[in-house]
DNA sequence: ACATTTCGATGATGACCATCATTTTATTCG
DNA sequence: CGAATAAAATGATGGTCATCATCGAAATGT
């Protein structure tokens, strides 16, 4: 049957998001898109009616993604957002967390216009470390250096530690050293900053 | 036909190594078995005589790569290991390099067994540079923890600057950035062991 | 109110996939 | 040498996949 206007751009919405949490989760391979349908209330056959294909789902999903991340870490702290990122929630709730660290290994082996979306998103994570690094200090430091490394280490961590078993030591241990690793790298940012 | 008993190992050594690259280029899903045992030089069937399923062969495929990885690794100093790590050589040639970059983010879709193959893995990159840090010095303070950072900044690194797209800017920066980043992280844990 | 459009459901397509049974062929072991 | 064995090839299985054609029904535009 067919539904009102803003019904059918809200069931859309609701494909989107319910892709964004299963790729995460299953990666862009792992989520058929008869299973996704299901999920999100469907039958299969309308995906076509909404999307020209799967890669453009995929690409619209990873915007999704970040975006819901980002609208989490906006307007915090650079170590309230390190201490949010690297943690165990984190970790074990990937359908949930960062698309960079859940699907940057996938990302390599999707077309240039899904990989674009990545780093879009990576450019924004960025962007709010290196906002959240700026302290009352002039700035002369290069702090935008200083978030990419941030940013590549707390996605890396998180990454890592998934690789692990479950209960692993290593597991956690990656969590705690890469989280006291990166509250220095702040530290001496902002030092820096203020000195500069 | 059958095969000299010498001949036969090779062949199935032939045939994990031909994975333990396939994997790292295409991901773990990304792969069939009919697809690799042609690319090693035979027909689908024989699979099976080698490895009781394809989980199997993830899990060795998994030790091989590490393998070749350290091994390659092994004996240099930390600088050169992570010039070598960090670089646009290393990011382009996933098949020849790091399986935690490469498949870190397949790896938490597999059973622990192969999970447990990864965290050996991580292990050993992280005791490599750990050596490759410790200097004339006493070595008091805690090595390890800042070869566990690094590890993870480096495979992050590697990671994100794969999901940029080609010639991208942003893929160059991140790997400019995060080897500079290193090399700083290596000289603070190399005077702090001096001092300590 | 009626014709048109379009959302969503049903079902089919052809291509892959992992796995296994069977056969052929050659080696190994007694 | 002969019997048991095992590697590799061939071919089939049942499952899943992305994509598409079709159709019913309801909302939209006139």
């Amino acid at each position: 049957m067919r539904v009102t206007k803003q019904k059918a751009q809200e069931n859309r919405d609701r494909i989107v998001a319910t892709a964004a949490s299963l790729f995460r989760e299953r990666g862009f391979d792992g989520v058929g898109v008869a299973d996704l349908m299901e999920q999100a209330g469907f039958t299969h056959g309308g995906f076509y009616n909404h999307f020209r294909s799967k890669e453009d789902l995929v690409g619209e999903a990873t915007i999704k993604g970040f975006k819901e991340l980002n609208e989490r870490y906006q307007d915090v702290d650079a170590m309230t957002a390190i201490d949010l990122y690297i943690s165990r929630e984190h970790r074990d709730a990937p359908a949930q967390g960062c698309p960079a660290a859940a699907l940057g290994g996938d990302a390599v082996r999707q077309p240039e216009s899904v990989r674009s979306n990545f780093a879009d998103g990576i450019e924004a994570m960025t962007a709010i470390i290196e906002k959240g690094l700026a302290s009352a200090g002039r700035g002369e430091t290069d702090l935008r250096a200083s978030a990419l490394g941030i940013v590549a280490q707390a996605a890396g961590a998180i990454m890592l530690s998934r690789a692990c078993p479950d209960d692993s030591a290593l597991a956690d241990e990656i969590l705690e050293t890469c989280r006291a690793q990166c509250f220095s790298l702040i530290e001496a940012a902002r030092s820096r900053s203020i000195a500069g």
